[in-house]
DNA sequence: TCATTATCGTACCCGAGAGTATTTTATCTT
DNA sequence: AAGATAAAATACTCTCGGGTACGATAATGA
């Protein structure tokens, strides 16, 4: 599908694709993806406008290549601490410590882009549009799954899966926007803890 | 301070500010504060571009007269519910009844203003943020003030009150962005209800 | 060697949007 | 009636950002 066969043809090209990628990256985690032009990266790359619109056509076309950068590397992790069929406090405990994780000591930005891309969704192309629902429904799905997996061991409250899902999405959502916000993490986390630890409380005691 | 002494001399303005107002809050709600232009409201309400920067002095003028309008619109009655000195439950009960009315047989756009422009706030001018950071340390402030009459009457669980305020408020947020991203009103309530009716499940049962 | 191919990058186009210079006009003051 | 005052509105300016035209260039293939 994705043929990249050395087309030994033409002049070898010298656009470094993953560093655009790279800066793009943490310019739009950083500032807003609205805050960052095409221009800026160039100039932050030493890249040629044209050569960005030759590798990735448009505005739109680089946003979305961007955003599945940022699925490997920031969402996949989210998902794979769910499937990865652990008691149910421990996934909590790690998605946690996931997302509060110090961002300073590690050079990421705070937040998250893909919760920030969704709520300035308005101002984005098309296709990146189509990714972010993508990654929304896959998310969801995932989340409901883990939810599904941690009632059947009896480890979750009798709470409808979709509702839960929803829920979970909103607690990331939350989380990600108070630590932009500049709320200190561990505080952030204690939100957390009341919010996650909540439909797990209900679990045995509660029954409707 | 703001003196508005008919100043009969010079021609007689003729700028409707309301209809200005009226008009850009709706817009900037239905479309995002960043998708909308000064010339869209001057073509909308048949008002001149000199005419609006000499009413607003500028866009950030203008955006934060709108967060005005809103905030005794949307925020204001949030507060009068929280401050409403009636049992816990009853206070839920009308914070979601309040947050997921059917806005389009009422006229009104989907999702909050506040909450848009708080998560699009690198895009916004300085009074508009310095108001907007105000809103949100006053509905924090209502919500904690809340939650500590909650406590006293043995309604609410043993939560830090900042922590809980910064939870309820993330909720406040999450369903709006949920009702904006098209989920249905009753789905969003019901998230509500589960995310609000915990802290006070723990009430009675738990201590820790 | 010379055509072919494909990328490179400078210099541009174009539209949108914030903000304003300027002339007119309506009202008040004297 | 003649200034004085302030708002009206047209028609700009200026910048920024997405996107591209096009000649130059570096490689391959015959």
């Amino acid at each position: 599908m994705n043929e990249k066969p050395n087309s030994v043809r033409g002049r070898p090209k010298t656009l470094d694709r993953d560093r655009v990628l790279q800066t793009a990256l943490i310019q739009y985690w950083s500032k807003g993806p609205a805050n960052v032009s095409i221009s800026d990266i160039c100039n932050l790359t030493g890249a040629s406008k044209p050569g960005v619109y030759r590798e990735f056509g448009s505005d739109d076309g680089l946003k979305e290549a961007v955003l599945e950068v940022y699925h490997s590397l920031a969402i996949q992790p989210v998902i794979d601490i769910l499937e990865k069929n652990q008691p149910t406090t421990d996934a909590i405990d790690a998605l946690i410590g996931f997302m509060t994780q110090d961002r300073t000591a590690l050079g990421i930005p705070q937040g998250c882009l893909f919760v920030m891309m969704r709520a300035q969704s308005q101002q984005l192309g098309p296709s990146t549009c189509v990714k972010l629902d993508k990654i929304r429904l896959s998310l969801l799905n995932a989340y409901g799954a883990w939810i599904e997996h941690s009632k059947s061991r009896g480890e979750f409250a009798d709470i409808p899966t979709d509702i839960a899902a929803l829920f979970v999405d909103a607690q990331h959502g939350g989380a990600m926007r108070m630590q932009r916000e500049g709320i200190p993490n561990d505080t952030v986390a204690r939100v957390l803890e009341i919010a996650l630890r909540m439909p797990i409380l209900g679990a045995s005691t509660i029954g409707r």
